[in-house]
DNA sequence: CAGCGTTGGTTTAATAATGCAACCAATCTT
DNA sequence: AAGATTGGTTGCATTATTAAACCAACGCTG
């Protein structure tokens, strides 16, 4: 290989986040943050990567703003990995996931874990809206550059 | 490597649909296939991708239900790849990949492209809303098995 | 309708990414 | 203070990705 293409400089946003979190475990890690873990070994546990590809995967995620490394809460010498306000972010984009997940990759039959409103219990959704709020599909929208203001 | 670990038994829905679309190709794929792009020159040029691993990503995107490959609507012997229903519900992903590009790998002054309402020439926006149309962030909600009912 | 460029691949060899296991230092527990 | 746990690092084997060369089928041109 000569190094992986870098998307660093790409015109196309989602191509940036891609970039970031493109690889095969980061957002399995990600997930895992949102699920609570913080702890290098959980993750290690959880996730049964390899745990030089956890150091490297952290340290990227640290250096990219999504996780920061903070002291334990319960005050010992040891850290923590803790998604950032910029980490929790990509909840729409784990939701995403989720939804797409639950539709299409489940038999009917199968059970699977569901994400809940904590208040009412009930399961969230996600829409994507038009300003005036209509309901809109992928063959509604169009890719425009924004015009440069100069 | 021992065979990259496969997620298709996993529990949580988001990582059976990183089973499928996760690596670091696929999901620039559909990006481009939003885009409409469909033959393999296409994706070929736009992604810089080398050939023999872009067949094999086709494949397995065909294989997954994600794109089909089709006769060229020119009529020709030629085939393109197009989505599949269940490919377009990639979109909520697609969207909030590039939303969370959009927020925070850009500069402010920096410009990039933007998905806009067909009809409206507005920014689409995507939102997590609980039942009841409350929006709702990571920190209210919680995962629960589905109750087995027997 | 023969020749030739284009399209859509396959094959090969080199290099990078990943995995596993062994090792290790610092912490934490008792 | 001793042993176990945590959070790594290092080295080597294996897999994935790449670039480049090659090739067959299509389809356009004269």
């Amino acid at each position: 290989m000569v190094a992986r293409k870098s998307l660093k400089g790409d015109y196309c946003p989602s191509a940036r986040s891609l970039d970031v979190i493109g690889d095969w475990w980061s957002l399995l890690i990600v997930r895992d943050a949102f699920d609570g873990l913080t702890r290098f070994g959980e993750f290690q546990k959880s996730l049964g990567i390899a745990k030089n590809i956890l150091t490297e995967r952290l340290k990227t995620l640290v250096a990219s703003g999504i996780l920061e490394l903070v002291p334990t809460s319960e005050g010992g010498a040891r850290m923590e990995y803790r998604l950032t306000a910029m980490g929790k972010d990509l909840f729409p984009v784990m939701v995403a996931l989720r939804q797409f997940g639950e539709r299409h990759l489940f038999e009917p039959a199968e059970d699977h874990s569901l994400l809940v409103d904590r208040a009412s219990r009930q399961p969230v959704h996600l829409d994507i809206r038009a300003q005036d709020g209509r309901l809109i599909g992928p063959d509604e929208t169009v890719i425009v550059r924004i015009p440069d203001e100069k």
